[in-house]
DNA sequence: TCATATTGTGTACAGTGTTAAGATACGCTA
DNA sequence: TAGCGTATCTTAACACTGTACACAATATGA
């Protein structure tokens, strides 16, 4: 989109990237095809095989850019907030916003037929580290079994995600656009998980 | 498949229910492809049509026969358990359970491209339903209000659906082959959970 | 300046979901 | 039992899709 005349785009590869999150934007996922792209970014079908090895390369490299934005807001919300359990639930409050914002981003992270733009469920995990960090810090000073604390953190995790993930396509869909019940389940949720140790 | 030699089929519906299944199983949701139903179902690519109106509508039926299965179960456990905190874990030990041992369909149920087979959240939907009574159980004498005990459920489905989903495409699963591991994280987050008023 | 690497185009292929027109067999009524 | 309407299936076609390949244009570096 930045120089049409020219033969050679310049830097063609994040320009993909634009073009993927605006059809994503304005079609969805079903919407998402590898020439609609190209098509979007002014370039020929073949065009996109020099940047990425195929869709799913693609598709995940976009996930990743969205997946360093949440992992920026989290690290905000550590900023901004003091006590840990504050963190905490401020933390599930931007993760279904996140997902609720951005929804076919969102959806985009859990596809299975990607490769996961997560490694695994680590410290230098994306999201997950700054997580694992805050549960740490609101489990500081118990003599807890380190075990116990990640699967706290990886629980803490999947509580949620799996409100997001009802929210967008389950059956909690009803409730996604008012933002007051929403809000309120994501406190009730948050609230009566019990981290300590 | 019962009677190949025959113009029409008999029960091509449910065949292709079976055959659907059967794709599932041992191609995954990639391999999904209404051409190769048919073709399993040893007929030709127009005639589904005649029994579903399209490609989401087969897929819609399938994840409607996992979720009645899975509601199944649901009653079952209510049954064998007598205490209502106990089924709770149960329950949660359940809905994990189904999802790792049938990845392909549990995906199918919440595809954001297909009409969600749960209609929304209520006393009738079919597996959140045995999920609220066991929450009213579990809350029962409390004066505590009433949208707060739906929320509660809410959560609860949110808790396990998370992990779940978080196991079979997420950061966790690595973790889905160790059922050991994976006992001790849905205890953990279940335990840490707390229902009562 | 000229060979080479990079990054485009164009065309082709197999496979997809869906539709429409025509063929076949079943079930009901007479 | 004969005939007819209708439900069901086949076949062929359409507009797509992702990917692969040969080729052309540009940029780069010795």
């Amino acid at each position: 989109m930045e120089r049409p005349e020219r033969y050679h785009h310049g830097n063609l590869r994040q320009a993909l990237l634009d073009a993927a999150e605006e059809v994503l934007i304005d079609g969805g996922i079903e919407a998402l095809s590898w020439r609609e792209i190209a098509r979007r970014a002014g370039v020929s079908p073949g065009a996109p095989y020099h940047h990425f090895a195929d869709k799913a390369a693609l598709l995940t490299a976009l996930a990743q850019q969205h997946l360093a934005e949440l992992d920026h807001r989290f690290r905000e919300v550590c900023t901004t907030h003091p006590e840990p359990h504050e963190q905490l639930r401020a933390l599930g409050m931007v993760y279904v916003a996140y997902a609720l914002e951005h929804p076919a981003a969102f959806r985009l992270m859990f596809r299975p037929e990607m490769g996961s733009p997560f490694g695994g469920a680590s410290a230098e995990t994306p999201v997950f580290g700054v997580l694992l960090q805050v549960v740490r810090a609101c489990r500081a000073g118990a003599t807890g079994d380190p075990a116990e604390t990640e699967r706290v953190a990886c629980a803490a995790w999947g509580l949620v995600h799996g409100l997001a993930a009802l929210l967008l396509d389950g059956p909690l869909a009803a409730l996604a656009t008012d933002r007051e019940r929403v809000r309120a389940l994501v406190a009730t949720s948050t609230d009566r998980f019990n981290v300590d140790a």
